[in-house]
DNA sequence: CGCGCGGCCGCGCCGTTCGCGCAAGGTCCG
DNA sequence: CGGACCTTGCGCGAACGGCGCGGCCGCGCG
């Protein structure tokens, strides 16, 4: 290890949680914590303000999300290394991060081990994925995912609409809803569209 | 305040959590935490052996649910005095946890000031319970909650089973399953089976 | 360059399922 | 006994889901 620390920024909004890896950190001589944010948008002011080395970043918090910020704060300091720690949200939200650039993949469920072992191989330029998510992951990855009208689609039936009222709300004809429903059935294995909604929600396509 | 400290027990099973509560009651003369456990069964035979004053709580877990634990705790220890610390999970589970008989009902993005007062009060022998979570439960006070079949076929529902399939999977008629549909749609007031379902999701009647 | 491919959009047909209204029998419990 | 919950029945209009057809566009590949 190189005697200079790993500055770190960890990103959640449950103050329990980073008063918890505060204090895992604290146990490590090669581990600092520079920052805390509790948004997406703090995520954003404290990664220019303190240029950490590895980041710990939540996925579902309040205003900016998580992907988001990731996206964000990539795209100006494309050398960031960040970390997702969360409770997991599906295989289609976890690869979404992983292609905004996050290069590690923590559950909450983790152990202090874990963490801190992650953290030390991201800064080190390897990339850690929890293996329950990576199984998630690739247990789907020939899947064709849903385009973005399927998912505007997906969402109004969940919200309760009929095919005709999502028509309308789209401003197109309800037989084309039904056969952009037809392709969601087909591509998640669904049943009905009950069951697609369900589906969509395990895998991290439609949120709460 | 006494000078016998409040002897506490956590029970999540994330050990992060765990670690940030612990830390947060380190900093707290009068709180001691003397066990914890990562999920029902575990709480409950740390409850026997350590008699805490008060348990910290969490509801979704594996193996055992936080509401089966309270169930077992308080029909053994009728006085025990246990604080739900959680992430919002819907009304109902919520009103399940506090008839089970927990006295507090915390988020776990609850600050730490939030989280010593009501361990304090409970142990007072007052009731706590988040403004989010009073807000939800209130809001709905005067609806009719679904009955144990009702919530069967809705599950049978969600996992994308027509009408007579769940009819067969239990072993009654088509036009029974539609009544019970029916009086689904009403009490939750859903436009469709669909919309129950996501509506069941969101109030903590399913879970995922 | 031309071509195929995939996403998006539109139309019609048809059998099945859903959701609504109405009615009525049973149990169990306070 | 009233009041819940569970159960079953029937008819009907609307919605859903499967089938096939065609067209438009933007993209990458031969």
């Amino acid at each position: 290890m190189s005697d200079a620390p790993i500055r770190l920024l960890v990103v959640d909004d449950h103050p329990l949680l980073r008063e918890g890896i505060a204090g895992v950190l604290d146990g490590e001589d090669d581990l600092q914590l520079v920052a805390e944010a509790a948004d997406g948008d703090e995520a954003i002011a404290a990664f220019r303000a303190h240029r950490p080395d590895v980041t710990l970043m939540d996925l579902q918090m309040p205003r900016r999300s998580g992907v988001d910020a990731i996206l964000a704060i990539r795209a100006e300091f494309p050398d960031a290394r960040i970390i997702v720690l969360t409770t997991y949200a599906g295989d289609v939200q976890a690869l979404r991060a992983l292609q905004a650039g996050a290069q590690g993949y923590l559950l909450k469920s983790s152990l202090r081990k874990e963490l801190v072992d992650t953290v030390r191989s991201v800064m080190a330029g390897r990339r850690r994925i929890a293996a329950e998510v990576a199984c998630e992951i690739a247990a789907h990855a020939g899947d064709a995912p849903l385009s973005a009208r399927e998912i505007e689609i997906l969402r109004g039936v969940a919200a309760g609409n009929s095919n005709k009222v999502v028509a309308a709300r789209l401003g197109i004809s309800e037989e084309t809803v039904k056969a952009h429903m037809k392709s969601i059935l087909a591509k998640l294995g669904a049943n009905d569209r009950t069951h697609a909604v369900t589906i969509g929600l395990r895998r991290g396509i439609l949120d709460v």
